[in-house]
DNA sequence: CTATACTCGCTCATATTAAATCAAAAACGC
DNA sequence: GCGTTTTTGATTTAATATGAGCGAGTATAG
């Protein structure tokens, strides 16, 4: 669907308030002046929209703009620091999208860019979803496909349920598919993470799965996290961007997974 | 059924009414002036034919024109119809509060009323809290108690999580008390609700809770849903407003229960 | 630290929309 | 047929949204 077009005809306010979550989802802040521009409203109409996003607790009014709110969940969400762009990230989902079937049955790890694959199954009315992530449980709560949660423990800093708790739940489950997000990646040390319960769940919930397919970022090659999120071995499909690196992609040919690369993210100038 | 064509004679309320839910479902606004154009009425019956789709919660008026109701995952979903003030529920969840003991294990249900008290423990690092309502949890997820959330298939109407699968989660654990809500409420078939399997965890997390607390307001003691969702027997405690019913409190005194009403809502100006 | 440019919140004029009232037309019952 | 009720459309009046202008406040450069 076609934005709007600048200068086009009166829009209702709500649907102003939309583009703007739109613009706000795509970068992660906007400007009053480009605002103005983009939906074609004086500045002080903008001012209003803005101020009532902010009263209803949908972003933060700064000067000269107004910023995402979700910084305050999305922000301690990554214990990585080196924050990709969020297109990247959508690129690896669209790819990883093509590799849900109909009717299937899929596991949805935490993580921003299994996040981002989430979002894209609002509508796939046909699958059965199961997560420990509060966050994908987030965004197809409203509507789409049949959605269970994992119980378990509350992990903050990722927004997801790990621990013990998780076996109840996840040992009596089979998914056709899991994707999988992880902090680190390495040949010698496959998936790791920072915490030890997040690692006990990713792995538990990978052995329930018929195919693995772990969806990463090239920012997350070579780290090393403290804890094992899962083997190399039990991987069948690795997303990632085209920034892989010739040996590293040797290395996993050499252990037999097949690995996607999502096309090249279009250059975009930081405002 | 010839479709309506412009100016074409007179149609029956239901036929307009469908054709704006059908215009409602393509795009996600309509504007007034379109109505007006596209039926062929006059922006009178536009207007009554919103407010009387409105009042049916098919969609939301809004100035110049009204948007879907489904928008976003904003407002409550709550098939909780009788939807009272909200400060009349808080009122009550403040008496709540007063039960709530320092190191506790909480289990907290679905509803509006129960949700009112997880906002009210966002600051007690304290306690543990266990629930099955992804609304709770998004109150608590940023900040709060050591927080656990049951495994199940997620009720999109309650937002809660229920069914078989949560007896895995809640069978291994208990609770020190349990904060639970109800869609109906009466002295002989107890409390109700319109899903079995809403029903049925709510049973479960009753009966692993060393003490009940069933937190209603008014509006909702007399009525039956379909399914039982606990005896009054397993309930322990039961706090409602000031507008409880003579009748029906002799009937709960007489059963063992004790009764706490919150005071009568202050007359407060709206922010 | 000061100067400059930008942004903010405010008020007001104006245009659009909503609500209320009333009259006409249609549907209904007898 | 006639009177009644319901629905619709027109008119008036009130409420709301928008855009421009103005002084005060805030960042950035020098």
């Amino acid at each position: 669907m076609a934005p709007a077009q600048k200068g086009s005809r009166k829009e209702l306010a709500e649907e102003r308030w939309e583009q703007i979550r739109l613009l706000l989802g795509q970068r992660r802040a906007v400007r009053l002046h480009e605002l103005c521009g983009e939906l074609g409203i004086s500045p002080a109409t903008a001012r209003r929209d803005l101020e009532a996003l902010e009263q209803r607790g949908e972003l933060r009014r700064v000067h000269g703009g107004a910023v995402q709110v979700h910084n305050r969940l999305e922000e301690p969400l990554f214990d990585d620091k080196a924050q990709l762009d969020a297109s990247e990230k959508r690129h690896i989902a669209q790819e990883a999208l093509k590799f849900v079937e109909a009717g299937e049955t899929v596991f949805l790890d935490g993580g921003s860019t299994v996040l981002e694959l989430a979002r894209l199954l609002v509508h796939r009315k046909d699958l059965t979803v199961v997560t420990n992530s509060i966050r994908a449980a987030q965004e197809l709560a409203s509507d789409g496909p049949r959605l269970f949660l994992v119980g378990g423990e509350l992990r903050r800093l990722s927004q997801t349920l790990v621990g013990p708790v998780t076996q109840s739940t996840l040992g009596e489950m089979n998914f056709d598919k899991a994707f999988m997000g992880t902090l680190g990646l390495t040949l010698k040390e496959g998936l790791t993470t920072t915490d030890p319960d997040e690692g006990f769940t990713k792995r538990l919930a990978m052995s329930r799965a018929g195919t693995v397919i772990v969806l990463v970022d090239s920012s997350k090659i070579g780290k090393i996290g403290l804890s094992c999120a899962g083997r190399l071995e039990d991987v069948d499909l690795l997303i990632t961007d085209s920034n892989l690196d010739a040996l590293f992609a040797q290395g996993l040919a050499k252990k037999g997974i097949q690995v996607v690369r999502a096309p090249k993210k279009t250059i975009r100038k930081t405002a």
